[in-house]
DNA sequence: ACAGTGTAAATTGTTGACAATACAAATTTG
DNA sequence: CAAATTTGTATTGTCAACAATTTACACTGT
């Protein structure tokens, strides 16, 4: 699976040369990205950074449990498997780094990160819960019926995962669905704050005895967004993270 | 001021070829250095890598108000006014963009990150002082003379700040002190997890009406935790982040 | 006027070669 | 034989050249 990078410019330049049908199409394809970017990542990512792409498949590779903690990166082994040069690779480094998912030694390259210890777990939640909460009281009240289906199309994707008992999906998933919320708000910071504080809670997703569980979890989030009931949106959301 | 770099491998080289009384010099050396790693950092930064040295006089530009919010950097200046090539100043920009402290767009460069909102401003004091306080609790009972004294070491220089009115060096000492608290807990991520938060703090810098109020609340700090004070020494530091 | 299109300059992204470093194995030294 | 030293190898760090992209601006046709 070959990775792509189209640029915005790239893709303007194109829609110019080309007749209505094709120019549908292209759009078609610019708004499937532009929501992509805004709210949650399709599994078919296409444009993006060369090191945003290798970053994301990584972070999948370390929340799917594919690299074990501890484990050593190799620059030149993945600009191999990519067919990038080392740059991008470290580049990819940088930004798992910053999420919390590598660790970096300098002259000595980065591993993935432990999982936080169990001591830490309480704090982690409360930051999380702390940051999920103001987002959700901030802008509650402007929350679009666009908004809602994206988050709905996520709950399905959750169903699923859940129903085939795919904790990998899972975690991914609920990883979306959360950032989905935190992004909407207007402030990006914000979620340049929570990203690396939610990593390291995914990083270790073994909480629940029954997996549809987080489905029913997710599902009462947004149910009470859509009943416009604050109070219970925030419970419920509260609840959803420890 | 050229920028000097040692590693410690050639340190260790040197240190053989040499007779005792140059040997212990160069132990104090490494003994100051060492220290600087794991607690404060000295105004005479010498060791740590290139892109460490960079990342750390640019964020001393931004928290001083030098680079203004919003001010494009170029990698190609700062090259040039470091005397290396792009690498390691695009590698300085990333550990700042981690930080909070510039914001990068693809393809686009970095830019130094806005000031958090006032709206922002309480939630990000609530993340902070959870943090810090989970630290302190966490350490209390583990706290070395050592520690204490390191510490006071700060303490001085944020009285000398406080004291020729430099709001400048008093910002810089501020973050170091609690820095260096959040340094001594065992788990580096700790440190990882704060870091971004406490800067977005750092960079409105204009709490206070009167500037020696800074010392005398770290000041409080310090004397509860001698005095094995843990309630105080908590409530003194929730008071000081604000 | 004005939106759209092409062009040139400035800037970031990528690459491959080389330098510096860390680590382990082999060798020397006392 | 043990410790220290050297050597060898794998890996990261740095650099400079080149490619791709953004940006500003002049130009075009309506």
């Amino acid at each position: 699976m070959p990775l792509i990078r189209i640029s915005n410019s790239v893709l303007t330049f194109i829609r110019a040369k080309v007749r209505p049908p094709a120019r549908r199409f292209l759009d078609a394809i610019r708004r499937m990205t532009e929501l992509s970017e805004r709210q949650a990542m399709p599994a078919n990512e296409i444009f993006r950074t060369l090191p945003e792409q290798i970053a994301a498949r990584l972070q999948q590779d370390i929340l799917g449990g594919h690299l074990k903690p501890g484990e050593p990166l190799r620059e030149a082994d993945l600009s191999e498997r990519f067919g990038v040069s080392r740059g991008p690779v470290r580049e990819a480094f940088r930004q798992l780094v910053q999420q919390g998912l590598l660790v970096l030694e300098p002259n000595k390259g980065v591993r993935v990160a432990q999982n936080p210890s169990d001591e830490m777990r309480p704090l982690v939640v409360q930051l999380r819960r702390t940051i999920e909460v103001y987002v959700l009281e901030s802008i509650f009240d402007r929350i679009t019926d666009g908004d809602i289906d994206a988050w709905q199309a996520i709950l399905n994707d959750i169903r699923t995962a859940c129903e085939s008992n795919d904790l990998n999906a899972l975690t991914n998933y609920d990883l979306r669905f959360h950032q989905a919320i935190v992004k909407s708000h207007d402030d990006r910071d914000l979620f340049t704050l929570w990203q690396p504080i939610a990593m390291r809670m995914m990083m270790q997703y073994t909480r629940l005895d029954d997996i549809m569980d987080s489905y029913r979890e997710h599902k009462r989030i947004l149910d009470a967004i859509r009943a416009d009931d604050r109070r219970a949106a925030i419970e419920a959301l509260s609840t959803n993270i420890q």
